[in-house]
DNA sequence: CACAATGTCCATTAGTTTTGTGGAGTGAAC
DNA sequence: GTTCACTCCACAAAACTAATGGACATTGTG
């Protein structure tokens, strides 16, 4: 489950964004440069997040990007969507759409569960959301759980009743 | 949010082995044919999972491989941990070892929840509940959320109240 | 003890993805 | 018409994915 540099920075760059004072236009250059990210990379994936429609862009003097929505109405999910595709994949193939047999034939359900996981995260937290460091209950929960900042040893594995 | 085969290989060749009778050695050719998976590939990730003490091997004839533990002693999650590492990464970082400046200084908040979400699935679902097709309560719940086997159209953005 | 069956290990490979960099072109504002 | 900033295209090194192939080691059997 790994996040590429490309999501963490498009995400950095739309909470500079959301923080700017409303219905002003800020540089690619600035962005990448406020957050200390690769400015030809991070432009590169302004484009996409334009054509995707979370931005808007300007050219010339004055130009730059805004957010095409209110940040309250923006979730992470939609940022990992139209950058990486579907939340969860097992093999390029959605949820879903595997089939397997014999002893594996309930294994779908367990990537279902997986997705729906990241469904409860992702879509119910707003850039909004993160930039007042206030997330939605159900994430809350998630953080209050037993050792949620700790990581598992190394090749842990965990002990069971 | 990518599931390798390697990970969707190996668990279905564990739970091939979970289903045949307690204490029989299946040979690697087998169980790669049981699920019509490349050979070769699949040897190797078994001998992968056998230095990670996953399974046990044995040589020669009336050779071949065997659950290190019971079934139900046997998480998802430690099958993604030994062949894949952390649960989630951040460009290949820690969820708890990011650390971000300004407007983005909550978003490690949001990973850490995001490895809190998998954990609850995949640390919680055994190989004798996936084979048995009943997992545990959490985790069904998940499964019954709205549309949680439904995809979300592509490109989607989940529009907000 | 030879031999066949089976796991172990190492090397290689084609294709794709990731994480960038560089530069010419295009549109807008003054 | 010049400047500024976004846009588009090309390129590239490195890593990863999903395999394949072959030599070697070990075990059990005849």
């Amino acid at each position: 489950m790994y996040i590429p540099a490309k999501v963490d920075y498009a995400i950095r760059v739309l909470l500079t964004l959301a923080a700017a004072p409303a219905g002003s236009a800020i540089r690619g250059e600035l962005l990448a440069k406020a957050q200390g990210l690769p400015v030809k990379f991070v432009e590169n994936t302004l484009v996409e997040l334009r054509r995707q429609g979370i931005v808007t862009s300007q050219r010339g003097s004055e130009g730059g990007y805004r957010l095409a929505r209110p940040a309250d109405q923006i979730a992470v999910a939609d940022i990992f969507r139209v950058l990486e595709g579907p939340l969860a994949e097992v093999r390029g193939i959605r949820p879903e759409n595997t089939e397997y047999d014999g002893p594996a034939a309930h294994l779908q359900q367990v990537w279902v569960a997986v997705r729906a996981a990241l469904r409860l995260v992702l879509e119910s937290v707003t850039l909004a959301d993160v930039l007042a460091g206030e997330l939605p209950t159900p994430v809350e929960e998630l953080l209050a759980m037993p050792d949620a900042w700790e990581p598992r040893p190394i090749g842990h594995v965990a002990p069971r009743r």
